[in-house]
DNA sequence: GGCGTTCTAGAATATTCGTGG
DNA sequence: ACCACGAATATTCTAGAACGC
């Protein structure tokens, strides 16, 4: 597994994609493992079902952790955005335990398409940026 | 549960309605639940009949909980007005347990209209509105 | 389960102590789930076992959730610190699934001390405070 | 320097309880 | 007695900050 930002991808081709984007799209992917994460079913969008399984067994194949908050929080600083269903939040709980994230740029069959999603950066003050 | 504002509702579409509306709407939609909350006969208010069971078995399908008063703080805080009927003041109590709440955006056929629904804001002096 | 911060404890005595609070101590108090939440050797900290399994069957018996995170915002909230292990950052992983919080007040033997735990305010101008 | 992991906090909505017109 | 609202806590999703590599 390729850690670096500037990467070859399993295609063989060079890539300025950082490592966590080719990963997800490598894991949402996976058939092996559509059963705890997979595209919905129009392609715009990932579900992740049993967080507590998928961290633990999922997880560290790819990442150097086990935690589903850093999973989130890596999506986050990529500008995804948790998809909210109605069906949940009741106090009774029929639904499966089921986790859906979106961006514009992740879409089924265009991967070519992860170049456009880009790392949030700090909102300090960026001197550096001024030169 | 998010009920934030940046949701996928159940159409795929992206909207800026916050969760309680869009549940709001789907409970006086759906046919199933017509005998404990449906749409007033011209479509501009809706009512709800035997608050009891409404709230014991509605309620907790789409919220985390089962009060008709929190349901009735959240119709207040977007600013739904109950409508008062000449009827109540008799001892005698006749009519069956009937409820109806109205808002101005709140109209059958125009679901988009739940987007100029705007929750009220704490008074205590908002600072970032300044800016 | 009282909900109220203004209610009657399970020893009949009247306190000011938020029912997160009190769920808590309650939580690790509890032999019945000492598997997943209990006290630690020297009483100054809690243990959560298996996150997992913690948050689906354990949180939803006490809170409106289900959500690890949503338990781990409060903890936060009234200034709970997590207690980091040297044992981390391995990338095999022989430890179990064990995460630890602790507070200054949360002590095992000493729950009057509950009523020193208090919750944070935001942070945006509180107006009253100048009063 | 950008990226990854972790812990904590911000901000908006949601739920509860009480009060005043 | 009723209805609308204030205020505090609770739940959710996202972001800040620190640190290591």
């Amino acid at each position: 597994m390729q850690d670096s930002a500037n990467s070859l991808t399993m295609d063989g081709y060079s890539s300025n994609v950082p490592a966590f984007l080719t990963k997800l799209w490598t894991l949402v992917e996976d058939p092996e493992t559509n059963h705890l994460i997979c595209w919905s079913t129009n392609g715009t969008s990932f579900h992740v079902f049993d967080q507590g399984r998928f961290a633990k067994e999922v997880l560290p194949k790819y990442f150097k952790h086990n935690n589903m908050a850093s999973f989130v929080r890596q999506l986050n600083m990529y500008g995804f955005r948790k998809v909210v269903n109605i069906e949940q939040g009741g106090l009774v709980k029929p639904e499966r335990d089921d986790t859906e994230f979106q961006h514009l740029y992740f879409l089924q069959g265009h991967e070519h398409l992860l170049e456009h999603i880009k790392r949030k950066v700090g909102t300090e003050f960026q001197l550096h940026l001024l030169f």
